[in-house]
DNA sequence: ATCGTTCATCGTAAATATACGATAGATAAA
DNA sequence: TTTATCTATCGTATATTTACGATGAACGAT
C-alpha cells in the first residue's frame, strides 16, 4: 500500500472506514447475525454454519472483537460470543448519520449544473 | 488469500459486505462527504481536499462507482461527480435491517446463559 | 493543428487481508 | 494424571488494496 495515509484524514471519517471495514467480509456479516439469531455463540457453532476452517472463523471473529462489535467470555475450554449492544448501536447512528446527511442533501444530479 | 470463498456466503450478506467494502477507507467516506456538501463535484475539486495523488483519487472513485454509490458524468473534458440518491438509499436501508434486527434482540450478554 | 486542462489507466511497489494446516494453551472430564 | 475438547496463534501462500508517477485519451481553446 506504499505508505498508508489513515492519519491525514478526519477523525469520523477513519472511524467509520474502520467500522465498515470490520464489516467488508461476508462471512463476518454472517457472524453478526448468526450471534443475535440463535443466543448460542460458541466459535465452534459459528464453524459449522460457516465454508470455513476454524482458524479463519478465529480470525475473522478477532476483527470484529477488534472494532468492539462483539465480546467474547471465556466459560472453561470455549468461549461464549455475543454482540455487543452498545457499539453497535454507535456504529448504527454513525452510518445513518452519513446516509440520512448525504440522501437528503444529496439529491441534486450533476446533469442540473452543466452551463 | 488463498482461495476466495466470497460465493459460498448468501447474497444478502455478499452485498452488505461490498458496500461496506466501498466505505472501507477514510478518503471514500470523506468523498461522499465532500460530493453532498459542495455540489461541484470536479475530481480535481476532490484531490485539493485530500493528502492523495490524482491517480489514487480516480481510484477511489472508481471504487465507489463500482458499487453505483455515486455516478460521474462526463462534461467536456472533466467529469462531474455525485452521489446516488437512489443507491445510498438502498444501502441505507440494508444496513439498518442488520443493525437493528442486530441490536433489538442482541441484548441478552453470554453471562446470562452460562449453566 | 497545437496547446493546456482534466481525468483514467498502466505499471509497479509495498502493505493488508484471507485462507489453511499445524500447534499450543486452557479447561473439563475420565 | 491423562485425555478430549475448544479456541487462539503461528507460519505460510496467495490475492487484494493502496499509493505513486508516468502516460494516454478526450475535449476546449487558441
Amino acid at each position: 500500500m506504499a505508505i498508508a495515509k489513515t492519519n491525514e484524514f478526519e477523525k469520523e471519517a477513519i472511524y467509520l472506514a474502520d467500522i465498515a471495514k470490520a464489516l467488508s467480509h461476508p462471512a463476518r456479516i454472517q457472524i453478526l447475525k448468526i450471534l443475535t439469531e440463535m443466543n448460542v455463540c460458541m466459535c465452534g457453532d459459528i464453524v459449522e454454519l460457516l465454508p470455513l476452517a476454524q482458524s479463519t472463523v478465529s480470525q475473522h471473529l478477532k476483527e470484529l472483537k477488534r472494532v468492539g462489535l462483539i465480546k467474547g467470555d471465556i466459560d472453561g475450554p470455549k468461549v461464549c460470543y455475543c454482540v455487543s449492544p452498545e457499539s453497535l448501536n454507535k456504529a448504527k447512528k454513525e452510518f445513518e448519520i452519513i446516509f440520512n446527511h448525504y440522501t437528503c442533501k444529496g439529491a441534486k444530479s450533476c446533469r442540473t449544473k452543466k452551463k
